[in-house]
DNA sequence: GGCCAACATTCCGTATTATGGAGTATAAAT
DNA sequence: ATTTATACTCCATAATACGGAATGTTGGCC
């Protein structure tokens, strides 16, 4: 056409793609002319895609005709998050058997968080985390410990596609706040969050460096629990796990 | 090129797709030349398709340069999994109630059985089903429900790609037994299991008839609870879930 | 530490392949 | 029954993906 100064790829592949994040993201449904008006592209384009996929199981068509995600991506899903998760979970067990609060690992999935791997605390209180949810970065220590791998240019651009939403009063809704608190975070080596999220829950993160994809360890509880001295007790605990989840990582 | 007679679909979208199967298959991680071996094409072509999904985090480059599943997979599956499960759970749950065995929700993914819906029965003993996981249909009362919605041919493609690997004695390993028998699930409209998958366990299950892709929902608990005249009792219940599912599903 | 082999990556001319405008079929709406 | 909206098919065109050849990289071996 005219106007690309991209990197490339293979377009119709591209397109393939588009499509399936599209009807994820348009919750699970959607009729032929949505996908055609949300991508821009004609409608045979996106029927020809459409039907690739669908004969795959990567989409499925509704009995009236509108295209829903397909059977095929649960156990591609599965798979990944094992390819993270099983390698990490004993290690994420250990932390929690030394610190007594739940403990994550996440991963930057554009520009969203995805959590790839949880050890839940063996309390009745306790932060509930799902496998494989996506949120935003802002308002997570791991979030914070994710975007100072990256440099400021990149963070801004993910801000401001994904959104700032305030949970709470707390959270950091102003970019240049955000990528200030960033340089403190890549010089200490740790990032902290405190009701950012949700009040009364603080968490504490370590960026996994020399990993594959860019990653984060980071651990949650209750602030009345997570005092200064269990998080000075937890830095050195978090760093190790980091280092180790960085070479199961590496094949 | 010369021979297909396919319907065809978009080449390069089918190789990439293939592509992530292949690494899937492979327990997660391959090499270029692994992929370009296993799946006939040059490694130039490999390496772009590759590139497009490394770019898009469908995959990811591991530091010895090999490639894995990359973290965009994990919420597309939970995506595709909340569009069966979520809808399906409360029914599920509705069956678990009323019987008080283990209900389960199956779809059929290329050869294998995949469990999209699940509600556990409150009891101590009771089947451990995880969702996504991928299983031969060939011995599951819910695979025989969904194969008998398939013609003869079809059924002897999946079980001979697939293979009959037996898990019990009672595990049927001849092709031609299964499909004599599925003659009877679509006569009766039910399919038994008797210890055919593990030993003690029976399980019941009925195709969701005119739903989008092929399912079927299941009840299944140690042979000792099942008996006949649960199971008698079982047959409406989940008559009336299965056509309440296909509702569901529908949109 | 330098050499070699294996693998990953980039280049680029070619033609196969995806493209999308025009047209047809199908379903829902009135 | 007629209209309208959407899904699907055809097919000539050229843009796009292709893959052979050449170049970088990396890790192993002497």
């Amino acid at each position: 056409m005219a106007e690309h100064t991209r990197p490339a790829g293979v377009q119709s592949v591209g397109r393939a793609l588009d499509i399936i994040e599209l009807i994820d993201q348009a919750g699970g449904e959607m009729a032929l002319v949505e996908i055609s008006a949300a991508s821009g592209l004609p409608m045979p384009t996106i029927h020809r895609l459409v039907r690739t996929l669908v004969d795959r199981n990567y989409l499925r068509q509704l009995p009236d005709r509108r295209y829903a995600l397909g059977a095929r991506l649960i156990p591609l899903g599965n798979a990944a998050l094992d390819a993270f998760g099983s390698r990490s979970s004993s290690l994420l067990a250990e932390v929690v058997r030394r610190i007594g609060e739940s403990a994550n690992l996440a991963a930057l999935d554009g520009d969203m968080l995805v959590y790839v791997g949880q050890a839940p605390a063996p309390r009745a209180m306790r932060m509930f985390t799902q496998l494989g949810q996506h949120v935003h970065p802002h308002c997570r220590a791991a979030g914070k410990a994710l975007l100072a791998q990256l440099d400021d240019e990149q963070v801004r651009g993910i801000l401001t596609r994904g959104g700032m939403p305030a949970l709470t009063p707390a959270t950091i809704t102003d970019p240049d706040t955000f990528v200030d608190q960033l340089a403190s975070v890549r010089a200490e080596g740790v990032a902290h969050e405190v009701g950012e999220m949700e009040e009364g829950v603080t968490c504490l993160a370590l960026p996994v460096l020399g990993a594959t994809s860019n990653l984060a360890v980071s651990i949650s509880g209750p602030a009345s629990r997570m005092t200064e001295t269990l998080q000075q007790h937890a830095i050195p605990v978090l760093r190790e796990a980091a280092e180790e989840i960085a070479v199961q990582l590496a094949g």
